[in-house]
DNA sequence: GCGGTTTACGATGAACGTAACAATA
DNA sequence: TATTGTTACGTTCATCGTAAACCGC
């Protein structure tokens, strides 16, 4: 019996194939087969029935499946707290949204390099379900986004909320927002579709609305007058201190945008783990700054 | 990391030495150190401190072996419980007192080599201070001793006692203490000791008392009318069939034979574990039966 | 010098990848 | 035919044992 028969069998078991399991474990399929039985040659017991199309756990399978899990959660626990992570290798994915990657990620991203100074950050920004659909694919290690990700493999650690402003260019007449063209987050985010329900029921229907993926884009829109909208103060500041864009109470009240560090909970990954732990202290330090 | 590896670290902190670990796990000291040195670099941290005479735990290695313990403690229960039993090969060494030899032993080795028919059985007859002995020096599996194994090591499970009854030949005089030699167990014994204790406060100090090993030949004694002495009924019974000797009461309660099946906890050997369990239940069949 | 650990090195064997095969839908 | 698991086989690399070096009582 070896930790890497055991991983093999929970990723054949977890993904319900063994070329799945071989493609996770950067492995080809035969490797996978030997292990697996290797395994059932020395517990001397079938571990998955095999017919035709499709493998199934048989009784002594899923009995071993509770144990590995248990038996690589310690291998996970010695990796996190008995080995010494200062020396620690590899490629951590993180993927953040713009909000996140105007405001605090550069303090997240020193914080967390500084606790494990060998390891390779690869960075997306990107638009939440986007990333949401990354990490869910394995893509991504720790997404720092519009949260939380319901789904009963995914873990949210809930980060502070970023509350909303109106914004309109600097020299721009009392804004009407029947005539305004209203821009904001992308269409297929859950922020646009609350703020069409609040446009539709106490402004018009048929308010003009337009989205982009990038919010400071639409932040340079909206200084040179073409739209307003609402955005997080963090990241309009800039505009506001160069006096291009100024904050305007049309009268609706957005609510907040609720962020989470979001990861895989299994197989486990303390790198992630602790990587969302670095994330909430390092937003809540930026924002008792701000 | 793998589970030999884990494996060799426990023994070392256990025994204190990477020679003795080498010993018990069959292999040659400069393999312990690879695997010690390969978990060492694996982990970028020390596990122990070498500084001359003696190995002393590092805080990493201190930490590790508690994790190190529940993941064999995991693989033990892989082994007990999701592999087939019924293959299972090796040399099971069973110790047990004449007592259990001569009454519900056969019954015992029956019903473990029904449940382990590929296991090979070396079984020790021996007085239980010896079987103790053996037992903690790793030389026995299980023990079914006159327990339990006071040691902080040893699990003891309580199997039914044995009452004592006296017994002198058949064609004997009335039994008088004070002239006839008492046989009885060997003097290392805890019985022996207890038994010299009545006699001298009930008796008289000056007794005669022989002893011997051999509990069957003390009752061949016993046949002959050279003695009298305190037996448990089993061994007894093939001479009062045959009208070698009878029992009479000379007004003395010896206390039951406390009996024991002892193993050592760790590590855990689920062999013993199972046998000491089959054991309590050959027993206490057999008790049933006579 | 002696008990015990590390280092060096050759040999064995476990496990991988490539490739061919088998079975199922 | 496409997909997926098994079998066969050559190769590579990890790990063992032997032997020598090292090191603190």
């Amino acid at each position: 019996m070896t930790l890497d028969q055991i991983t093999a069998f929970l990723w054949v078991a977890r993904l319900g194939g063994f070329r799945k399991a071989a493609e996770q474990l950067h492995l080809t399929q035969p490797a996978i087969s030997t292990r697996i039985a290797k395994l059932e040659e020395e517990l001397a017991t079938p571990l998955f029935e095999r017919d035709g199309s499709g493998l199934t756990l048989t009784r002594q399978g899923t009995l071993l499946l509770s144990y590995a899990r248990q038996m690589l959660f310690v291998q996970d626990e010695i990796r996190k707290h008995v080995a010494d992570t200062a020396g620690l290798t590899g490629l951590f994915r993180i993927g953040a949204s713009e909000t996140i990657a105007q405001s605090w990620l550069p303090d997240f991203l020193k914080a967390f390099s500084a606790v494990y100074p060998r390891i390779n950050i690869d960075l997306t920004v990107d638009i939440s379900t986007d990333l949401r659909e990354s990490l869910l694919t394995r893509r991504l290690d720790l997404a720092l986004l519009m949260g939380p990700v319901s789904e009963f493999s995914v873990e949210n650690i809930a980060l502070p909320p970023f509350d909303l402003h109106w914004y309109c260019a600097a020299d721009s007449a009392p804004v009407d927002l029947a005539t305004t063209p209203v821009i904001s987050f992308s269409a297929k985010t859950r922020p646009y579709r609350e703020l069409m329900t609040l446009l539709a029921r106490h402004v018009s229907p048929s308010v003009r609305v337009f989205t982009s993926t990038s919010l400071s884009a639409s932040l340079q829109i909206i200084a040179a007058g073409s739209a307003v909208g609402p955005f997080p103060r963090a990241l309009a500041g800039k505009l506001i201190a160069e006096g291009r864009i100024i904050e305007f109470d049309p009268g609706l009240s957005v609510s907040p945008l609720a962020f989470t560090a979001s990861y895989l909970g299994e197989p486990r990954n303390f790198l992630a783990e602790d990587g969302a732990v670095i994330a909430l202290q390092a937003a809540k330090e930026w924002q008792a700054m701000n």
